[in-house]
RNA sequence: GGGCAAUUAGCUCAGCUGGUUCAGAGCACCUCGUUUACACCGAGGGGGUCGGGGGUUCGAACCCCUCAUUGCCCACCA
């Protein structure tokens, strides 16, 4: 068998991911092992896979794929989001482009056509993800709005509705004028502008005299229902009780007093908009203002604008600037920086607005959520400062805006029945609404025709937040066997931006509805940036496409490559050097695969003592790696997990023990090293595996024939065994030897063809053992141990041993004597400090027993060295 | 305005409970190398007063104070 020189991923994660999937490894019933749940968080239903997905998908499979290997019952519960806003916006978008639009649909019409949508591009993101070899449990694969999983969220509708926790509220809101819908408080994000502070005048009434205020918004002149002044404000105390005219409007407003204006802001006067400012709203119910609101749904002007009518807000700013400094009352404008409301979806800037919305209590749903992180320590965030932002953010939490108006997603079971805000019933059916009605009300004459359902739909975290319970119908039906099982799931991985929309309130309705935390731990990832940090994005163009990097560096390449700098929480900044990495590595372990696969092995010939060795060695390492291995593990270190594996593979593995037991060329290789080699092997491919599942499987299946079950990708995971620590320190002694021969060869120009022989002074009495392996690295012909300076000879030193060369012909010897001295220097250096401490009466009593033991062996050390060190510079100038 | 975090080699970051992991890793860089797995390689090498200042301690990258810079989250000041 030959095997290329390179490893092509290509035709090799096709044929593996398909023969996963044929013989079923990624599907889970519940058993009697121990169950490994990760739910997915779903992506977007029409989204396609970007760097972040990435990440967190490699992440999640990685845990998964190790927790198979360690025979667990693992499942990995892909889906999708039904995303309202993000996809309606989609739809609206994309029929406009066919001269479509929303206005003219019925809501059916509209749906259909999302749904369209929805079954075209749906879906797209998880075949990518298969590319990337995500093992997910893809008979499970959900959907937020598949019909159980809607009904689950109409049940927790009803059930929250009954008990109390979702009202009806008249509220002033978050409006987005582009989606025209409402927004809950986190999303909606604020972004800081230049801006202007206009400073306009009001006349007062029946007088001369005018008064100024200050504001960014002159447009809503025309909602303002009042001034404000502070009551110890000297400046204004005589306009008590009178009344000013707003300008163009004529209208004439009474002026108040609040001491929530402060008197040193702008001109110490505030126009009070109740209809367009949550603090003017507060202002005017406690005053018993009038409310005007002056905006139509999509921030246009309605009639109270006057002839400003049907205009935008940003363009009647502009002109009534213009009017209102014809008419001299506009004073002055300064340049102000303020903060701004933006929707998160659509970038709209929000428009404060009084409307009749769903809410939820949040008060007594929090409870369990701060309980489970801080006092039962049950859930666990990675990493731990995450826990301040969720405490201080639940702590501070108002009720949710649940309702949205928009068509795609799960629409509000309430039924109207009557003109009064009160008239109405929440049911799951018509049928069932109308005997809630005719019952509520008393008419008995009610039918359904006379119900009219709320025309809004719920908010896409209010289903995704039951989504861990949801996708194994826990909701619906809580004793079935797969939610028993599977739930509470084990970890969630997920942004950190996303932790108060999603991660929070899962926990709230794990606790609400199933009674137990959704999941234990969360990982939560960085965000993936570019090398000058900044965020990835569409618009910017700096954001690689995930599939194309796939196919140049290999799934498995890539996957080494995010997770190689990506610890919990920090933000990865993208290189796709990286990503080289990645695909450098994989084509190191296939070349060391194609190293051992073209031995020939031979039953007759003995097991070379280096080999021997060798390997013992070998596997002692192997066994500390794996130990702190899975200490990164139980850490979520997965970065750190994934360079503890690099290194042993690397260096270990391949740089050290493969040159340690490699045969002559065209030697055959004994069978007893083969075999432990080969055995070797197959340990690091599993412990390799959940980082590059493609790649091990292939070098598994082609080390000899599997049968299905014989599968690395349900192996099982190596054995932890215990280690002589004392054979990995003279091992690593052995390297510094090898090393120490391989400087001398380098810097003396002498070629690995040239034998060279190694005179020892064995102070530290270190046994033999690894003389055939040195010997065989460094092609050093003989070793002599010997008591006396070596003469016409380099030297180096490892602890307090003194190592010699002989060269041929001539060397520089003040030189060697410069060499030696500087390491002379630095050794006295050293004791003088261990010395220092040493006799400081404080250090000896006041420090731990070890350390100061540990303290006096580097001083004897030091001391062994220093001897050895004027022996040869003795030797030296004598010689 | 409040809170959280970060600042260690050219870059990205470890450094977990203050002391044998104490100044590290990977990449990049420099020199050398067609040795029969791999140049997506090998051998060797250079490079940091651990952001500044102060303190606690026998001992500080690590704890405390302070300043600076950066990032993130939260907050209704027109």
């Amino acid at each position: 068998m030959t095997l290329p020189n390179k490893y092509s991923p290509k035709s090799i994660e096709d044929k593996w991911y398909a023969y996963w999937m044929e013989h079923g490894y990624f599907y889970s019933k519940p058993d009697h092992r121990k169950p490994y749940t990760i739910v997915i968080p779903p992506p977007n239903v029409t989204g396609v896979l970007h760097m972040g997905h990435m990440l967190n998908n490699t992440i999640q499979d990685v845990l998964i794929r190790r927790a198979r290997l360690k025979g667990l019952n693992a499942c990995w519960v892909p889906g999708t989001d039904h995303a309202s806003i993000a996809t309606e916006a989609k739809v609206v978008a994309k029929l406009k482009t066919q001269g479509i639009a929303k206005a003219d649909l019925s809501r059916e019409e509209f749906l259909n056509h999302a749904w369209d949508w929805t079954d075209k591009h749906g879906g797209l993101i998880l075949e990518q993800l298969k590319k990337l070899g995500a093992s997910c449990d893809w008979k499970r694969t959900k959907f937020t709005m598949d019909p159980d999983m809607s009904e689950s969220v109409i049940d927790v509708f009803i059930d929250l509705h009954k008990k109390g926790l979702i009202y009806r509220g008249h509220r002033m809101v978050h409006w987005d004028p582009e989606a025209k819908t409402t927004l809950s408080d986190e999303e909606v994000i604020y972004e800081e502008q230049q801006s202007q502070l206009y400073h306009i005048q009001y006349q007062i009434d029946g007088s001369n005299e005018y008064l100024t205020i200050a504001t960014t918004r002159p447009e809503t002149i025309f909602g303002d229902t009042a001034i404000c002044i502070h009551p110890d404000d000297e400046r204004f105390r005589h306009l008590k009780g009178k009344k000013a005219i707003v300008p163009i409007a004529n209208r004439v407003i009474p002026i108040i007093e609040d001491t929530y204006v402060e008197i040193e802001f702008g001109t110490g006067c505030l126009k009070v908009t109740p209809a367009h400012d949550p603090n003017d709203k507060v202002l005017g119910d406690k005053h018993k203002l009038e409310v005007i609101d002056i905006f139509n749904d999509d921030a246009t002007l309605n009639s109270y604008g006057l002839h400003y009518e049907g205009k935008d807000r940003f363009e009647v700013r502009k002109q009534i600037i213009k009017e209102l400094t014809e008419i001299g009352a506009l004073c002055k404008s300064e340049p102000i920086i303020n903060k701004v409301g933006t929707s998160e979806r659509t970038k709209a800037i929000i428009e404060p607005k009084l409307s009749h919305q769903w809410f939820l209590s949040m008060s007594e749903l929090v409870k369990p959520a701060l309980k489970a992180v801080f006092e039962d320590k049950e859930i666990k965030l990675f990493p731990d400062r995450f826990e301040n932002t969720y405490k201080h953010w639940l702590e501070n939490i108002r009720d949710w805006n649940i309702s949205r108006q928009l068509w795609w997603g799960q629409q509000i079971p309430a039924y109207y029945y009557g003109d009064q805000p009160d008239d109405f019933v929440v049911a799951t059916s018509a049928e069932a609404a109308l005997k809630l009605a005719r019952a509520k009300s008393g008419n008995t004459h009610l039918t359904t025709s006379d119900l009219q359902q709320d025309q809004d739909v719920l908010d896409t975290w209010f289903s995704s937040w039951l989504w861990p319970i949801s996708v194994f119908d826990g909701i619906r039906n809580p004793e079935n066997e797969a939610f028993k099982y599977y739930y509470p799931t084990q970890d969630l991985v997920t942004g950190p931006d996303i932790l108060f929309f999603w991660v929070a309130r899962m926990i709230f309705a794990g606790y609400a509805f199933a009674d137990q935390k959704p999941f234990t731990n969360v990982y939560l990832t960085g965000l993936v940036r570019d090398k000058q940090r900044r965020k990835m994005s569409k618009s910017l163009g700096n954001s690689p496409e995930p599939l194309d990097l796939i196919d140049q560096f290999g799934a498995d390449g890539v996957r080494v490559g995010l997770l190689l700098s990506a610890a919990a929480g920090n933000d990865l900044m993208f290189d796709e050097e990286l990503c080289q990495q990645g695909r450098s590595f994989s084509n190191k372990i296939w070349n060391a695969f194609r190293l051992i696969s073209g031995w020939e092995v031979s039953e007759t010939i003995e097991q070379p003592e280096a080999a021997r060795i060798g390997l013992e060695a070998y596997n002692a390492v192997f066994q500390k790696t794996l130990a702190e291995i899975e200490s990164h593990f139980e850490k979520y270190r997965i970065s750190d997990a994934l360079m503890a594996t690099y290194k042993l593979v690397w260096d270990e593995f391949c740089a050290w023990l493969l040159e340690i037991i490699k045969p002559a060329f065209g030697e055959p290789i004994d069978a007893k090293t083969y075999q432990a080699v080969i055995s070797a092997l197959e340990n690091n491919l599993k412990i390799l595996h959940p980082f590059m599942p493609f790649l091990t499987e292939e070098i598994w299946q082609n080390i000899e024939a599997r049968t299905p079950k014989q599968a690395l990708i349900i192996a099982q995971w190596p054995e932890i065994k215990s280690f002589d620590a004392s054979v990995i320190s003279d091992y690593e002694s052995m390297k510094e030897v090898v090393s120490g021969i391989r400087t001398i060869r380098a810097e003396k120009n002498i070629s690995f063809k040239e034998g060279v022989s190694l005179h020892v002074i064995n102070n530290e009495n270190i046994g033999k053992t690894y003389d055939p392996i040195i010997s065989k690295l460094t092609n050093v012909s003989d070793i002599s141990y010997t008591d006396a300076q070596v003469s016409g000879a380099l030297s180096f030193r490892v602890k307090s041993n003194e190592y010699f060369i002989p060269v041929s012909g001539s060397m520089d010897i003040q030189e060697e004597i410069d060499k030696l001295q500087a390491e002379k220097t630095y050794l006295e250096g050293f004791l003088k400090s261990v010395r220092a401490k040493l006799s400081n009466e404080k250090f000896v009593s006041g420090a731990p027993e070890a350390v100061v033991a540990n303290e006096r062996q580097k001083e004897a050390d030091a001391l062994a060295k220093l001897e050895t060190l004027e022996k040869g510079m003795l030797a030296l100038k004598v010689g």
